[in-house]
Parts: structure tokens; sequence; C-alpha cells
DNA sequence: AAGCATTGACAGGGTGCGCTGTCAGAACGA
DNA sequence: TCGTTCTGACAGCGCACCCTGTCAATGCTT
């Protein structure tokens, strides 16, 4: 017998794998992304250049790969803004110009790649099978957003929450539009208002 | 020859027609907004308790009959609040009462219907061929409420712009979160935090 | 009562997609 | 070189839904 735990292509066949879900997720991004097609598995195979077969290797359905694609960017989010304010404090920044840094290190990962932020924030929105993990991740978000800004303490345990969901949320329409082109504004422009916005919001 | 422009059932050929168009628009209201069941012409039909003949007589399609949905609730949303706010005018409420008047008409509107709310803030969004349509609203709301709030010109128009998203956008996902019951608050405290912000935002 | 517009039920073709199975060829180890 | 595993292409069944057509029943007008 051969293969059996052997190299194919120079790579492990766990390393393979990972390839090919590495490269169904991209292609679940781009085709979920392209408001021309409508997203299929039978697309997203053809995007990768993989067959259905590959699909099921990886992915339980088409929910699942959008779902894994969700938490993906969710991560990257995570990191980028923990890194960012992390930096900022190690410089000896103050609240503000920390929650500043994490702010700009969001837009900059969405200006980056703006299919993320759409994949992410609005279409993962339209997808029943998704929806509360979307909901989820956004309070998580709202909440760190708030222990970011460090500030007095709020009115009240109700009130702070209710801050925190209206900035996030707010944020997602936001750059929603941004992206769209339909609101006119430099990346540091988006950066300053909603820094004001969050500082003012929990003052 | 008979019925020829005469009345049916005591009513005319043209009012049939409305009060049917009407019941498909409750009927895909039900249907949209529940997650159980997928939105499908056959589903609206049946919950209409008519025949997919008669879909057509009122929408050329699906997608037809959900923007018919959206516009008739943010007709209705826009009336809500607008009276509100002339009826608090009429009363000699100042610039915040008057703000705060709006936005209860608003919430209230929502707590009669809470799947109006979720029809056209959640799932018009999930809804590719709205979605357009669902930010130019978002926009001109957020257009309409910086007006009402009138205040100081704002720092300079794509800020006030960007304001105005944050907080029509914030709204959204807030009342989406208390509409699921992931926040709890009364619409008092509702009213209250975004009276508060709104007034915050353009200060 | 007669006749016709109106209505509701239902069936069936067409389509797009999910999902599975088959099969030949490529790449590998021995 | 040989045998095995891995890979990619493709066909086909099943299903859900869109959409149209047919047909009998109902209710109006004259």
């Amino acid at each position: 017998m051969a293969g059996r735990g052997g190299t194919y292509g120079g790579l492990s066949a766990d390393e393979r794998a990972r390839q090919r879900r590495s490269k169904l997720l991209e292609a679940t991004l781009a085709v979920w992304t392209d408001p021309e097609r409508n997203t299929t598995m039978t697309a997203i195979c053809n995007e990768a250049g993989l067959t259905e077969r590959y699909f099921y290797e990886s992915f339980a359905n088409l929910d699942d790969a959008r779902r894994a694609l969700l938490e993906s960017i969710a991560g990257e989010i995570e990191s980028a803004t923990r890194r960012a304010a992390e930096e900022a404090d190690a410089a000896g920044a103050d609240a503000v110009q920390r929650t500043r840094a994490a702010i700009r290190a969001f837009v900059d990962l969405l200006v980056a790649d703006p299919r993320k932020g759409r994949a992410a924030i609005i279409e993962a929105g339209g997808v029943p099978a998704l929806r509360g993990r979307r909901t989820e991740l956004l309070r998580e978000f709202a909440h760190a957003t708030a222990a970011e800004a460090q500030v007095l303490p709020e009115r009240s345990t109700s009130d702070g929450e209710i801050a925190g969901l209206l900035f996030i949320g707010g944020m997602a329409e936001l750059v929603t539009a941004w992206l769209d082109g339909a609101v006119q504004a430099t990346p540091a422009e988006i950066v300053d208002t909603a820094t004001r916005t969050l500082l003012g919001l929990h003052a």
C-alpha cells in the first residue's frame, strides 16, 4: 500500500485537507459577497477549483461553511483590535489613544478587505442560521468595546449595555454605508467620529 | 353579462383586489418574520388563504411583495413619528421633548407589533434585492432625525451624516436585541438612552 | 332562472440546487 | 514497475419551488 498517511504533492494528508478548507473558505467569502452570484455549494466549489466532494470533507453544509467564515473573520477583528490596544498600551498611550488605536485597527482591516466586513456584518445578518451567532458576536464586541473605553462607571448596568449596542450597531451600519460608497469619508474621519461617539456615550 | 365592474360579496372589483393585496401583505409579514418557515410564495398564499394566482395579481414576484411591505412599514414609521412630533409642537414642547416624543412613537410602534421591526430592519437587510432600498430608508430617517433634533450646525456635512447613520444604525441594532429579549429594559429606558444619545451626538 | 365574471383548488412542467455514486487518471511508496 | 491511494470530472436522483393552465363551484346581474 502507498500514501497511507504519507505525503502527496509534498504535503501530508492533514496539510492538504487544511489547504482545501482554506481555499473553500476564501471561495465562500468571494461568492458570498458577490451580489451577482447566489451563494451555492456548487458556486463555491467552482470558485475554489474543487469538487463538491471536498466541500463535505470540511463542512457539513452551506451554513456550516458560512458559519466557519464568520468565526474566522470575527477572530481576525478580535485579535487585530486587541493587538492594537496592547501596542498602544505598551507605548504609554492614554485611554483615548488606546480606544482610537483599536477602532483604527478595525477600520484598517475593513479597508484592506471590505468583503470581510460585508460578509460578517451584512450578509451574516441575512442568513437565519447565522443571525443568532452574529448577534452574540456583536454583543461580545459591545462589551469589549465598553471595557476598552475604560470610563467612569456607567449610570446603570442596562445603560452600559444599551450604549454598547448602540455604538456597535451604529458602527456596523456606518461601515456598511461607507463600504457601499454611500458615505463620503476618509478612514480618518470614520475613526474620528467613532472614537468621539464612543467616549461621549460612556461619559 | 354580470359582475362586469359590478360588486361581488358587497365589494367592487377594486376593493376586493385591494383587500386581497392587503391580506397578502399581512401574510408576507407573518411568514417572513417566522423563523420556522422559509419565505415562499406558496407559504404566503397559504397564510393569506389565497392561491398563487392572486399573488400575481398584486405582485410581480416574491421580492416585489417584500418590497411593498417594507415601504408600507417605513410609511407607518414616518407618519407615526411625524405626527408625534407635530403634536408635541402643538402642545408647546421644546426641542428635547419633541425629539423624545418622536422616538417614543417609534418605540411604541415596534412594541405594538415587533414583527414590523423585524421585517423592515432585520430581514430586509438579508434580501439582496431590498438592501439598497433599506439603506436609503435608513439614511432618510437619519437625516430626518438630525433635522428633528434641530441642533447646532454640525462640525461638517460628513460629520452630521456619519452621526446620523451611527444613531439610526445603533437604534436598529438596539431595538433588535431588545425585541429579541437580549436586553432587559423598559420602553422608557430605551427612549431615554436614545434621546440622550441623539442629542449628545449632535451637540 | 340564465349566463357570465369571479373565485378557489389542484395538477404538472420547468428549473435550480443538494447530495451521492461512479470512474478514469494522476501521484505516490515500495 | 506495480499496486494503492488520492484526486477531479461528471452523471443522476430527489426535492422544493416558481409559474401556468385547467376546471368546477360560487355569486352576481339582468
